[in-house]
RNA sequence: GCCAGCGUAGCUCAGCGGCAGAGCAGCGGUUUCGUAAACCGCCGGCCGUGGGUUCGAGUCCCACCGCUGGCUCCA
């Protein structure tokens, strides 16, 4: 059933984009046109237009959009030769280079109403096969993704079978604004981004900084159960440093401006990979150490252009939750393996089920020789084979040091997310000559693997955020539970509840204003809190409380007792 | 960085050449209440910044800063 439409939503969506097209004609008959093909929810179609649109214009596009599918215009497929392509399209840039580029003899071209575009197909029947469909915004894309070339004015818009699939996918969007981690974390009251400091720069206020603490502290755990070392480095280095890692050569666009310390140049650290090495450096290191495993919560920052910022999600200053891996060459396979299993068990505790594993290959620009790619790259795929995963090749798309493994995340609405990397190095291990003394007693290189798992702490909460639409599970909750006296006379026994509560370690707040019950009632529930446990003669009298859920539910009467193992087991659990 | 749009009170927004507004939040009071908003009052603004046009500029123009949606790039 769900082939069944999709089989038909990708013609319905590309000839929407045509009849888009033809319909911008009709506004601007001197466009010239560039591509128009269908996306994951929709499509999208590229003009070269004499000026900006506006959102009239889009009303005006929809509406003529919906007289061509009303005439009902069959699509005519129809076969020229290249020459003929070139008379056809004869005005029209983009298309000649098209063509030009095309290599087949023979192309097709597609005919509805007074409209012919060049294109593979398939396409419905006729116009008025498309189905309901929606112009959802205009944005600027460079012809052919290439920022040296114009600068075209893209059109999305999306159409789905019916009116109802395409309400729930308007709704679907709502949603994801709704659970926008900028509107949350404003709204909860965990971070923030000032004009004042500077764009890309995070704020975490106390209960986002909670919340990140508790990750950390998670984190922190794993990694020494996991036989990790963790370990700090300074966030600014000799520039020389950096010219020895190949950063200053390779990365440099991503990097501040050099600072003058006493005339010396210094550089705030966009990696921590240099600082790990020097560490390792201070002494010789037998095979036998290895593997060393060192992790950081290591504080980068890094040039990202203006208009690439974004939330918590692309940042100028951010954590890596990084760890560097010294192994020898034949430990190689047995550390992916457990970077993979941590990663899977990390992300599954935080709700992620679901995730795609991408398998990076050597790219055109390499470190390093054919044979150690060759081995590396079959290494990852062994670790990969051997815990069973499914996982896709990405061929070319390894790092110029070495071949990677990427994992992408869903979220709660479905929406991918770069989740932990394991990126194997040649390259620093040559740069800095990291070695180890092998049996023979002589030196080796180490392999170094840099790995993530939750990629940075800014970005994951950023994803969390909104995977979980702000209500963390009761592990996680910034305030598990807030105390809600219903009039001034339960003041000091919603006190003393409190205080017991957290004598247990549990996080717990008591909203003691002079408000009716019912509004703290709402607030803390649009604050998520999980627990809300209500006071009243009868609670202060039996010394209980009343259990409410941020669910709505009212759990009525509970001991103190019933809700703490409550309230442990979730904990534990790392549960709701 | 590029294209387009947008910056008015802490937040959401109205005002679009002629006296800066509303709701919520905040503060003060009244109310003491049983599971999603009690009532009354008050405070709150270099209308993003700088320049220009005009008798007069939140309002029109230019530049810069920031944000939003994309493009390119990316943890």
């Amino acid at each position: 059933m769900q082939s069944q439409d999709t089989d038909k939503l990708g013609p319905m969506r590309h000839s929407a984009a045509h009849v888009m097209a033809e319909a911008v004609r009709q506004l601007f008959p001197d466009a010239q046109f560039g591509i128009g093909p269908t996306i994951q929810d929709g499509f999208y179609y590229d003009f070269d237009l004499p000026r900006p649109l506006t959102p009239e214009d889009l009303a005006d596009i929809e509406s003529s959009m919906r007289d061509i599918i009303a005439a009902d215009y069959p699509f005519l497929r129809e076969e020229v030769d290249k020459e003929a392509a070139r008379e056809l399209f004869a005005h029209q840039i983009y298309k000649l280079e098209l063509i030009q580029e095309l290599p087949e003899p023979r192309l097709t071209v597609y005919r509805q109403g007074s409209f012919t575009d060049l294109c593979r197909g398939p396409h419905v029947a006729s116009t008025g096969q498309i189905g309901p469909f929606k112009l959802l915004s205009v944005a600027g894309a460079y012809w052919r993704g290439d920022e040296n070339r114009p600068m075209l004015q893209r059109i999305y818009g999306t159409v789905f079978a019916t009116s109802q699939e395409l309400a729930a996918y308007l709704t679907r969007r709502e949603e994801a604004e709704r659970r926008d981690h900028r509107r949350l974390g404003r709204e909860l009251d965990l971070f923030s981004l000032q004009e004042a400091a500077g764009p890309g720069l995070v704020f975490w206020h106390p209960k986002g900084a909670r919340l990140r603490r508790l990750i950390e502290d998670f984190w922190v755990a794993e990694h020494y159960q996991r036989g990790y070392q963790l370990v700090y480095t300074p966030h600014v280095a000799k520039t020389d440093l950096w010219h020895t890692s190949g950063h200053w050569e390779l990365y440099r666009e991503n990097m501040f401006s050099p600072m003058d310390v006493e005339g010396q140049e210094y550089i705030i650290k966009p990696m921590n990979c240099p600082g790990h090495i020097l560490m390792y450096q201070t002494h010789l290191h037998s095979y036998r150490e290895l593997p060393l495993r060192w992790a950081e919560l290591g504080t980068v920052y890094r040039y990202e252009r203006s208009g690439v910022l974004h939330g918590l999600t692309r940042v100028r200053g951010f954590t890596q939750d990084d760890a560097h891996i010294f192994c020898r060459p034949d430990q190689l396979e047995s550390e992916v393996v457990g970077v993979v299993e941590l990663a899977r068990y990390m992300m599954e505790t935080f709700g992620f089920k679901e995730y795609e594993i991408r398998l990076s290959t050597r790219p055109e620009k390499y470190a390093g020789t054919l044979e150690v790619w060759e081995e590396a790259t079959a290494t990852l795929e062994r670790a990969l084979a051997q815990l069973a995963l499914p996982y896709e090749i990405d061929p070319g798309e390894g790092v110029f040091y070495g071949p990677k493994i990427d994992v992408r995340i869903k979220d709660a609405l479905g929406r991918a997310w770069q989740g932990p990397t394991i990126q194997v190095d040649f390259n620093l291990p040559l740069r800095f000559h990291v070695t180890y003394v092998g049996e023979d007693g002589k030196e080796h290189l180490v392999v170094m693997v840099h790995r993530t798992v939750l990629g940075s702490i800014e970005r994951f909460l950023g994803c969390l955020i909104e995977h979980y639409a702000g209500a963390f599970p009761v592990w996680l909750a910034p305030v598990q539970a807030v105390v809600i006296p219903i009039s001034d006379r339960h003041e000091d026994y919603a006190r003393r509840l409190a205080e017991e509560l957290r004598r247990e370690g549990l996080r717990v707040e008591t909203d003691l204003r002079s408000e009716r019950m019912n509004l703290k009632v709402r607030e803390a529930q649009l604050n998520k809190v999980p627990y809300m446990l209500i006071v009243g003669d009868k609670e202060a009298a039996a010394g209980n409380l009343s259990l409410r859920l941020r669910s709505g539910q009212d759990l009525g009467p509970q001991t103190v007792a019933q809700f703490l193992t409550r309230i442990r087991e979730d904990i534990a659990q790392k549960a709701s």
